[in-house]
DNA sequence: AAAAAGCATTGACTTTTGTCAATGCTTTTA
DNA sequence: TAAAAGCATTGACAAAAGTCAATGCTTTTT
């Protein structure tokens, strides 16, 4: 159950069992059902979740009820609304599965003590966030700088597994297009 | 010329004066006139640079010689081409300043020993990547699903110092629009 | 003080993207 | 297994954004 969280972690950061032992007792497996709510809109975002199986996705709904996916969450990705775990505001993103999952939280008291009580925990943490930072302005420059046949192109090379997996309509919505729109892309490419 | 930087620090993560005296061994000021470069695309950024004065802008050109704006920065800020810094990659974003500048260096070995050396400065380091990230998120948000007139008027008024001191093509390009574009959406906001 | 460069705006036109509606498949649900 | 829902694609048209060129200011440079 813990298998691909510690592979994860002691990649970043080396871990002893007797630290991999208590890290083990803050954290919680839970599992969901394809369609299932991680998170609500307005709710708080008591957790962190580790993906150990599955695929989900975090997204805003506007006022005409379009959903903008801002990220996708595979096995071994984190995904939560960080900014209400943190703050305790109420979530303004939606979080739920795409596929059956597996995952591991870990809550706002567990993240607060592992913090003070493990240094090594912290570094991990950092990594994590500098990781998600690096590959979230990647995209960003994409968007501003890409033509559009290019950061399609970018996203297959990147995420190979998420195309495979996920509806296109998700994809355009990631990319901030309509499904019709991303259609288009993908037949001029094809025309090639 | 440290009071900036300082004050920033303390605010996160509060610091004995014997930490802070020896943080400041660590620590390199530079001046830099407008329109001089900190960085360019293809060496290596080998500084994080925390801005006490003035402001800079980091940018990718395209094969065009069209300047797309990743980030802005102006007093209390960081700003970098952390990918290349943490790597040792060629950068990939151009950095230069808007305005004279006065900055405070932190070189790659003296950042990785100050946090082998002070676990302060990993936790200020982490609290300071998590907001980068929660602000690049809600750009990102806003550009996904977000009108163009209400992302403008998101970014007026998230940072109107910045909409005070840099000339509007710049911010046109951060929100990857053309001068002509933004200047229309200016007219029929006001319009109203 | 004059010349040059930088900047924002506007108009006319082109290209790109979105919207709406319809079709044919495939997958899920009853 | 029949019906329903979900999905990708296409066409026709509308709306949004980009391009190119010109103008009038303002700021910077010489």
């Amino acid at each position: 159950m813990y298998e691909l969280f510690f592979r994860n972690f002691t990649k970043k950061v080396p871990l002893t069992q007797e630290e991999e032992a208590l890290i083990k007792t803050y954290l919680t497996p839970k599992k969901l059902r394809k369609k299932q709510y991680l998170l609500q809109e307005g709710d708080v975002c008591k957790n962190i979740a580790f993906i150990e199986a599955g695929a989900l996705k975090a997204y805003s709904v506007d006022d005409t009820g379009n959903e903008h996916i801002i990220q996708f969450g595979i096995e071994g990705w984190i995904i939560s609304d960080l900014y209400s775990f943190l703050t305790g505001e109420p979530a303004t993103y939606n979080i739920d599965a795409i596929e059956d999952a597996e995952l591991i939280l870990i809550s706002k008291s567990a993240h607060e003590e592992l913090l003070l009580k493990i240094p090594k925990y912290e570094t991990y943490t950092r990594l994590n966030i500098t990781g998600a930072y690096l590959a979230m302005q990647k995209r960003l420059t994409s968007i501003i700088s890409s033509p559009l046949a290019e950061r399609y192109a970018n996203f297959t090379a990147l995420y190979p597994d998420i195309v495979q997996r996920v509806p296109q309509h998700m994809i355009a919505s990631y990319m901030g297009l309509t499904p019709e729109t991303l259609s288009r892309v993908r037949r001029r490419i094809s025309a090639k």
